[in-house]
DNA sequence: CTGTTAGCGCCTTCAA
DNA sequence: TTGAAGGCGCTAACAG
């Protein structure tokens, strides 16, 4: 049931009079070889556009320069500009990279996740789906320290609860700070939250340093003003929905990311409302969108290619078993449009 | 220099107290085993969570179950799109996907061509980059040549002369075609052009196929009225600022992609133009911004589902040694929006 | 049904 | 500087 011939590095040396050493040794550069054999092997390795099997390298070697990357869903403009910048960096440091799309469901994520390791990767970078669980089931969490008891994994904004991993965050945190500072800076006081979702630890989170902040600013908050219904622009249009006819309408919304923000922001001029004129609107992720939709969302920046570029070094490093910081936390900034205005009503 | 540990089936072999055929056989399911035995190796592979190593498996089997995927930028939704429907097909029957982005570099592109190769994926599908060069240097060429010497490669909407490699396209030319009829419907009859490469195939072919149909249904056009500053938003707004001004502006505008045409209708309504009232534009690829981006982009669809299928089912069959057509077309279709409208001035 | 053996393609000691 | 030999982890004959 064998396949395909190839050719070898046997076959090379046979043509070559050497030994298969000695091919390998012109190959990884690992010795000199003498002139006349040398060029004659590199002759043949060029004639037959000899490649390496890396996979026999690998076995041996114990080591075969791949990386994974396991996210929910290369579609969402977040994860192909992060994953863009991983690979880049990945590529840089000779990896290349396996990208797994659990399409958000946990069997494919964990059976990914075994996949990875079967396959020998290096390392694994981790984005969204279970490590965003503010409360993961005990399986999900078992799978992943299992997983680590296999290989270096690293989170990217995430984290599950006794799972003893190295994490690179963006400062979602500040982030919100920073919008709800800008708006207030802008006379909003009554302000809202859409999108998201509850359970979701990155959805958590934004919730509660808003409620938090809003308090500390002597800011307005009501229940009625928070609606979560997800991460997509259909999300936003309907969490929107739920301000329009309201008397007390807050005069500015917070969103939990650039799609929620459009969805809004559609959903509001369809009913007549002028952003920003009458409600002012903020995104989060600062993708394409948020730059190029109407009228320009004023936006969180995840600073994506300093969040790849630890979170691969990182990863590298625990590969070489060099000691990393258990915790990296990279600045974000906000990137101002034209979503939000002075409130002058 | 070895490294990690790591279990095997010798370990689980000697502390079962069998041969590491015999946990092979459990383990791959070749052969029957008998009943104490076989728990006992179980026991132990769910005690280490022991997961083979697949490249040993690979290397002796001589197939990797790894499909290498090549494209110029994951960050454009119709590649996102197409590489999750890609994957998922892929993942149906049993292949996990390396991506490969060249980030528009032909030499990035020839580096991932032949780590792939050298990875040993047992085959390829390849988008954009050299495939879509109408005139690709010799070096391009003569690398795609070797390449398919060592594994099955499925081109995605390109061709390169004088390669003999399987392609699915989807049918643009129709797609075009549909555009201009159904805007000739709408009473258009003075139609641009907008967005685009010059040399890159897919536009060349749109062009042509553009010109021709506008020839045949004896609708005008002018030289003035197509620009191919590129396939981003920013090209699209570059592009219709040439029409702005012009006393002779077309009343409508096929743009090259869905990027493209946003581009066009921001600068429009910039310019204080409305779309559709004053000018009707369309785009290509119904991505979602297509569906989103106001007043909402007639687009043509890829049927991206329909396009992964056919491309894992042509790669699989090649793999395994199957005759499979050299050319398939996937017919487009129109998802009619509100860029469009009846030209009554 | 099970163990022994050889080998997938490569790399690296070890001697020469 | 070079060749011979062994082994990375696994699977598939081939005997028993």
């Amino acid at each position: 049931m064998l396949k395909k011939d190839g050719v070898t590095i046997y076959r090379i040396a046979k043509e070559a009079n050497v030994s298969p050493a000695t091919v390998s040794r012109v190959l990884t550069g690992s010795a000199n070889v003498r002139e006349p054999a040398k060029s004659r092997v590199l002759a043949l390795i060029n004639k037959y556009n000899f490649k390496p099997n890396v996979m026999a390298q690998s076995l041996y070697l114990k080591q075969s320069k791949m990386l994974g990357i396991i996210l929910p869903d290369i579609d969402h403009p977040f994860y192909s500009m992060i994953v863009k910048e991983l690979e880049r960096q990945a590529l840089e440091k000779g990896y290349t990279c396996l990208l797994c799309n659990s399409m958000q469901n946990f069997s494919i994520e964990q059976a990914y996740l075994d996949n990875l390791i079967s396959r020998q990767v290096d390392g694994i970078v981790f984005l969204g789906g279970r490590i965003n669980q503010t409360h993961p089931t005990e399986e999900l969490r078992a799978g992943m320290i299992d997983a680590l008891k296999h290989v270096p994994i690293v989170f990217v904004n995430g984290k599950m609860e006794g799972v003893d991993a190295h994490t690179i965050r963006t400062d979602e945190a500040s982030g919100v700070r920073r919008l709800l500072e800008l708006l207030a800076h802008h006379g909003h006081r009554e302000i809202g939250l859409l999108g998201g979702e509850v359970g979701v630890s990155s959805t958590d989170e934004k919730v509660s340093v808003f409620l938090e902040t809003m308090k500390e600013k002597g800011l307005i908050f009501k229940e009625d003003w928070i609606h979560s219904s997800g991460y997509s622009i259909e999300a936003g249009e309907k969490d929107a929905t739920h301000l329009i006819h309201l008397d007390d309408r807050p005069t500015a919304v917070l969103c939990m990311n650039d799609f929620v923000a459009i969805g809004a922001i559609k959903r509001f001029r369809k009913f007549g409302l002028k952003v920003p004129g009458d409600i002012s609107v903020t995104g989060f992720d600062d993708t394409y969108l948020a730059e190029h939709f109407p009228p320009g969302v004023t936006s969180v920046n995840h600073n994506y290619q300093k969040l790849a570029k630890k979170t691969i070094e990182t990863l590298v490093g625990l590969i070489a078993h060099e000691e990393q910081q258990k915790e990296a936390i990279i600045p974000t900034y906000v990137t101002v449009r034209n979503s939000c205005e002075e409130w002058q009503h």
